[in-house]
DNA sequence: TTAATTCCCATAAATTCCCATTTTTTTCTT
DNA sequence: AAGAAAAAAATGGGAATTTATGGGAATTAA
C-alpha cells in the first residue's frame, strides 16, 4: 500500500480545475483497484469536518476501507449516524482527467476560502487541499509549538510514545 | 455493488418533480437489474417509519436484499409483520424519468414539509430526502456535538472502536 | 369532466471533453 | 558541465455534452 509524500502549489482556474502534483496522481492510480492504463484514476474528497478548514482527499482503498468499517459499527447508532453522513453524504467522488487535473466545486473551493491557488500536501494515505495563505498560518502556529521545546528536543520522541497507553 | 455518495440541493416544482443529482442516478440505473440504456431506472421509497422526518430511497438491489431478509424471518412474528408493513406497505415504487427526475406525491411532500426545495443525502446503500431546513436543523446539532469533543478529536476513531467489543 | 399525472419539448447554466501552449524537468550529446 | 533535445507537467480556451428546470399538450383517474 503506497502512501502520499511531499507537497505543491498550483494554479486554480475559473472553472475550479487544479492540477495535482505528479507524485500525487501515481497513489492515486495504484489505490484504485479499478484503473488501469488509459483510464481516469478515481478518488473521494471529504469535506464535511467543519472544524477543518481543508479538504481531505481519499484513495479509493483509503475511502473503501473506511466504508467497511461504518459498515461494522451497530446500526442506528450515533457514530455510524454521524460518520455516514460526513464520509457517505458530505463527501465528493471525482477523477482525475487525462491531463492530471482535478475539479474542484465551488462549493468546496468557498468552504475552504480557495481563490487563484491551492496548496496540497500529502498526510499518510490521504492528502489535503488548503487555501496557501490558511496552511501558512497553521504551519506558523505549529512553528511557534516548535520553538517552545527546548533546544534539544527531538519530535522522533513521540515515534515510542505510541507503545505506550493514551494516559500515561 | 455501488454506493451512493455525497449530497446535492435541488428544485421541487408544483407537480412534484424533482431531479435527482446526477451522480445518484449513474448508481440507481447500476442496481436495478432490469435496467439497460433507454428504460428508465426503478427504485422505491420507504416513508413509513415516523420516527424519521425523512424519505428512504433504496435500489432495487437494496430493496431486493431487504425483502430476502424478510422472507427469512418466522411467517407470523411481529418483527415480520412490522416490517412488511414498512417496506411493502408504506412504500412507494417509481423510477426516474427520461429527464432525471423523480415525482414525489403530495402524500410524501407533505410527511417530510418539503415546499420548494428537497435536500438530497447519500447514506451507504440508500440516499435520502430532506426538507432543506429540517436537515439545516439536524445538522447544527451534529455540529454542537462535534465541537463539544475535544479539539484535536478526529470522528474516525469510531472506526477503530470497531475492533473492540460494544461495551468495552 | 375536472383534476391530477404523464409525456414531450425547450432552454439556460454548469460540466466535461478535446486540443493547444507554455513551463519545467529529464536526458542526451559534445 | 553546458547546451540542446526530448519528455513530462502545468495551464488555458472553446466546443460539445450533461444537468437542472420550466411549460404545455396529451392521457389517465376520480
Amino acid at each position: 500500500m503506497r502512501r502520499f509524500r511531499g507537497e505543491g502549489l498550483n494554479k486554480v482556474d475559473s472553472k475550479g480545475r487544479v492540477s495535482i502534483p505528479a507524485l500525487f496522481r501515481r497513489v492515486i492510480e495504484v489505490c484504485d483497484p479499478a484503473w488501469t492504463d488509459g483510464l481516469q484514476p478515481e478518488l473521494v474528497i471529504v469535506y464535511g469536518d467543519n472544524r477543518k478548514n481543508f479538504l481531505e482527499c481519499y484513495t479509493i482503498d483509503a475511502i473503501d476501507e473506511v466504508d467497511q468499517k461504518i459498515g461494522e459499527l451497530p446500526r442506528g447508532s450515533i457514530q455510524r449516524k454521524m460518520l455516514e453522513r460526513l464520509f457517505h453524504g458530505q463527501s465528493f467522488p471525482t477523477s482525475v482527467d487525462d491531463t492530471g487535473r482535478l475539479v474542484i466545486p465551488l462549493k468546496l473551493r468557498e468552504k475552504i476560502g480557495i481563490k487563484a491557488e491551492a496548496y496540497f500536501i500529502a498526510s499518510g494515505d490521504t492528502f489535503q487541499i488548503w487555501n496557501p495563505e490558511t496552511f501558512h498560518e497553521d504551519q506558523d502556529k505549529a512553528n511557534a509549538w516548535l520553538q517552545s521545546l527546548p533546544e534539544d528536543f527531538d519530535p522522533l520522541i513521540y515515534l515510542d510514545a505510541s507503545d505506550r497507553q493514551p494516559d500515561e
